[in-house]
DNA sequence: ATGGCGGCTCAAAGCCGA
């Protein structure tokens, strides 16, 4: 089974590029992020038409979250929970079925953080420990699960160009990655890390030539809980797909379980 | 990378992302 994530930028904008991925890629699953629509606007029957079961969590203008899955899904839940004053639709997550097994798989957008001397960057730090206390209330109830999605998180000096420059961002900070490992030290497996030991970029900036300098950073990660990661065959960076026209700044990351 | 691009919006200039 092939799941997918990817940060399209917009799903208005991004229309025939997702489909002419989707017809090449052939995933089972896709977790999207940045659909900036509402669920009302969301051209479900141009992916319905394609086989998917569409499954979105928007909101007008910015973030937004989605599940395509050519087989059902079931327990589709929206927002992740924590606090019920966060309006930001960032998380979806549904049941699968994988080899008779049910996996849950998510959909994130984790907040960027940006500037950090403003409230964003809290924001973010307090969205990482909601998504920790999921995943421990995941692994105590002993269901399997996906975190896919678009984490606004440079892990390691390796998954940037040039560390120095990251120094001070939201996406590099102390504060960031620590967190980012609490979580994955909890027993999960970053799935493109455990299967390829190269540095691998997932976004590269529209300005400044980055594309063509190669000047990207990694950011998009697939976490998998202990049960999931046995089952881990691949792990892929689709990076071609940034050179098409019309680009995403991110590209699809994926894994064959 | 203190933002040069691109996408969004009560539709023009401003906000947001990374």
């Amino acid at each position: 089974m092939k799941i997918a994530t990817w940060n399209i930028n917009g799903i208005k904008a991004r229309l025939e590029t997702l489909q002419a991925w989707l017809k090449e890629a052939e995933p089972d699953l896709v977790a999207l992020q940045e659909i900036k629509s509402i669920d009302e606007n969301f051209p479900r029957t141009v992916f319905e038409d394609m086989g998917y079961e569409v499954h979105t969590h928007g909101q007008k203008g910015f973030n937004g979250v989605a599940l395509f899955s050519k087989t059902p899904l079931e327990d589709v839940q929206r927002g992740l929970p924590g606090d019920d004053s966060d309006e930001q639709a960032r998380f979806i997550s549904a049941l699968i079925a994988v080899e008779g097994k049910m996996v849950r798989v998510a959909s994130l957008y984790l907040p960027n953080g940006n500037p950090v001397d403003t409230p964003k960057f809290p924001y973010k730090l307090g969205w990482m420990d909601r998504l920790q206390s999921w995943a421990e209330a995941q692994l105590k109830a002993e269901e399997d699960f996906i975190l896919a999605g678009d984490y606004n998180v440079i892990p390691q000096p390796i998954d940037c160009h040039d560390p120095k420059a990251w120094e001070g961002d939201a996406l590099y900070r102390p504060e960031t990655r620590s967190a980012f490992f609490r979580l994955k030290n909890m027993g999960l497996t970053d799935a493109l890390r455990q299967t390829n030991q190269d540095q691998a970029y997932t976004f590269w900036d529209y300005q400044a030539g980055a594309w063509q300098k190669n000047n990207g950073i990694r950011i998009d990660h697939l976490l998998l809980s202990p049960g999931v990661a046995d089952m881990l065959r691949r792990c892929e960076v689709d990076k071609h797909v940034r050179a098409w026209e019309k680009p995403s700044d991110h590209v699809p990351v994926w894994i064959d379980i």
